[in-house]
DNA sequence: ATGTCAAGCTGCGCTTGA
């Protein structure tokens, strides 16, 4: 079985994009993030005709994730148990002044975001996760990653039970080691890089898993994600951010990883590239 | 070339998020 996870970064601008990859790459199960739609906007009937059944949650523009798979595709799950909220701030109101305050601004009662989908599919059970990016350190986004990360991990440790077949995969936004960016010195300081980030990466580890891609591809400057800016991708300044843990069971069956590089080719790529798992029958 | 891209909403530019 060929299972791939992929940051598309808006799927409906990239459907021709994903269509040509599942019949290039022979990939069974997909996992997408960054779908950047709603359910009712989710092209179900496009991947049936290419012989793939689609679970996806999408409640806005923002986030959005996904699974399609030939292979079956059973008990759905939209979020995982225990899954954080984003309280956003609402607009900021008006102070005794009348002048919008910073004092004042209103948090939104927290809402679960559409960062993570499980599905089992041919006898495993996948998840296509979109962690939070944190924006800064001292962005309050920047704590709810990190809850959403523990609780991420709280969940899976209970998932890793003996025989069990589990797939974390997606997109991290966390960059675990310093070999895993093009210039460390200029991260220092911002988010994906933190000790707390990198220690709560590595606590999949303790809790039952094993990081596939870093198992079959340990070289060093080995991305899946380069920014449009700066030109970063002729320049190969780019990042490793998405990830693949598996449980024992499973990397016992996994015979090789591929990092799709050239998918961030030519116009209209996604920032990211996807990350294939190769797993014997 | 302060070397980007996508979506929504109002509008044909701005804001948000990455």
């Amino acid at each position: 079985m060929r299972l791939a996870t992929w940051n598309v970064n808006s799927l409906r601008t990239r459907l021709d994009r994903v269509l040509a990859f599942l019949d290039r790459s022979g990939t069974d199960v997909l996992a997408l993030q960054e779908t950047k739609c709603r359910d009712d906007q989710f092209p179900y009937a496009v991947f049936e005709a290419a012989g793939y059944t689609a679970a996806h949650v999408g409640t806005s523009q923002w986030n959005g994730v996904a699974i399609l798979s030939r292979v079956g595709l059973e008990d759905v799950a939209k979020a995982f148990p225990g899954q954080p909220g984003f309280a956003k701030q609402a607009a900021t109101v008006p102070d005794a002044e009348g002048e919008p305050s910073l004092d004042t601004l209103l948090a939104l009662p927290p809402q679960v975001e559409a960062r993570a989908i499980g599905a089992t599919c041919g006898g495993v059970r996948v998840w296509s996760l979109y962690v939070p990016h944190g924006r800064t350190l001292a962005d309050p986004h920047y704590t709810y990653k990190l809850a959403w990360l523990e609780a991420l991990r709280d969940a899976a440790q209970g998932w890793a039970v003996p025989d069990a077949q589990v797939a974390l995969v997606g997109d991290w936004n966390v960059i675990p080691l310093d070999t895993d960016v093009y210039d460390p010195v200029a991260f220092a300081g911002h988010t994906h890089v933190s000790p707390a980030e990198r220690d709560a990466f590595s606590a999949f580890g303790a809790a039952g898993y094993t990081e596939v891609s870093r198992e079959f591809l340990p070289g060093e400057h080995i991305y899946t994600y380069w920014d449009y800016q700066q030109l970063a991708f002729p320049k190969n300044k780019g990042l490793r951010i998405d990830f693949a843990y598996v449980t024992p069971t499973l990397q016992a069956r996994t015979t090789g990883v591929i990092i799709d590089r050239d998918e961030r080719k030519g116009k209209g790529a996604s920032d990211h590239v996807p990350v294939i798992v190769d797993v014997a029958d």
